[in-house]
DNA sequence: AAATATACTTTACACTGTTAAGTTATCCAA
DNA sequence: TTGGATAACTTAACAGTGTAAAGTATATTT
């Protein structure tokens, strides 16, 4: 079986080539100068030869998609070591946003375009393992601080919904060009944090008058 | 210069043509599948004929933009008459809710795609306006609410992005297919009024033991 | 050594946005 | 009324896209 396994190997090497190539394609030249032909090129294969590896377009951006979220979570390992679940919050919050900011070819693959929606919609699982991980650690972070009272009780799925709301929705309209046309470039992240801080505190029970 | 005028008004209503077939297009078979071969087809015209009315198709998919902000404020008419501020951003936050889940078609064009802004830049004067005009009345709105002592006082700027962040976060999650695979289809919307409704509850000062 | 399977390429199809050149119809002055 | 200019529109073409079918070597197995 070791020459099988070998052959495997050389498979997922091919495979990390076109997926590393398409990054590089993604940050270099922008998400609408991707194309079958130019990853072909890079990486000195035809291009017909990128679909012995992967079914389709699609599929590339699906990889592209899943390894995005390892790094988030790599990105979140730090995490684990702050005890305070509402500080744990805090910093998860700063996390997604740093991590967006500084890797939004990443953030909208994972979070903004269709296309890997498109190609886990037509895998046989149609589950997105990658998201509910993801939102599972947000949702599980609120109810400890619930449990602990230093939130207000409240439907878990709609305070996490909110929060993780509130963190897209500011990374995501940046990405897409849409803060930029109404901040100035250098204040986005600060307001950003700023915001982030400001919710925090609004919910922050130990910061109310007893 | 009647004849001149005449003239104009044909224009613009081959430009309305235009936009229209586009709208129907984009939203019968979905954004991939507009092009202006199809457009041109839709109209009866030649493809090329829609370059004598529009740049390029950028510049379409922004007048559809615009279009869509016109919808939005038209839709937000009815806030006018809301005398509390706090009720008017709790409202607000609901229509665009409702707009952005009634309107995908529009709201992606609006807040997601790259293609309008790209539009945009390539004019002389580069301001957003639409968007301008849509986050300065939510400003305008919190402002009142601190100045009437409804919610804390706090640097506005930062306040309204956590606030359209937080809506706008979770439309776009919800159209680009992410909540979708989260949440069951028809807790969606309800969750998201949820959400909007707990993040207003905590920003509440009249909500706080005295 | 012959047959088979693997890896890869060539060719081709049906699209895309967009430009340049060509055509037809309209208008306006002589 | 006729001739020339102008406006409105089309045809043809370019360079690109994702992808499928068929062809060609190379490597492996019998």
């Amino acid at each position: 079986m070791g020459i099988a396994e070998r052959k495997e190997k050389q498979k997922l090497e091919i495979k990390k080539l076109i997926l590393d190539a398409s990054m590089k394609l993604f940050v270099d030249e922008g998400f609408e100068n991707v194309s079958i032909r130019k990853i072909a090129d890079l990486i000195e294969y035809s291009p017909t030869t990128v679909y012995l590896y992967f079914k389709d377009k699609d599929e590339i951006l699906f990889s592209l998609h899943d390894i995005g979220f390892q790094k988030l979570q790599e990105h979140n390992q730090s995490l684990a070591t702050i005890k305070n679940p509402l500080l744990r919050l805090h910093k998860m919050g700063e996390n997604y946003l740093d991590f967006g900011m500084d890797n939004p070819e990443y953030y909208d693959l994972m979070f903004i375009q269709r296309a890997p929606m498109n190609a886990l919609m037509a895998m046989e699982s149609c589950e997105w393992k990658s998201g509910d991980a993801a939102i599972n650690v947000l949702k599980a972070t609120l109810a400890e601080c619930m449990e602990k009272n230093l939130i207000e009780k409240d439907d878990v799925n709609a305070v996490a919904m909110a929060i993780w709301g509130m963190v897209h929705g500011l990374v995501s309209l940046s990405i897409r060009d849409r803060l930029e046309k109404l901040v100035p470039l250098d204040e986005i992240k600060p307001t950003m944090i700023k915001s982030l801080h400001w919710i925090i505190n609004a919910i922050d029970l130990s910061n109310r008058p007893t």
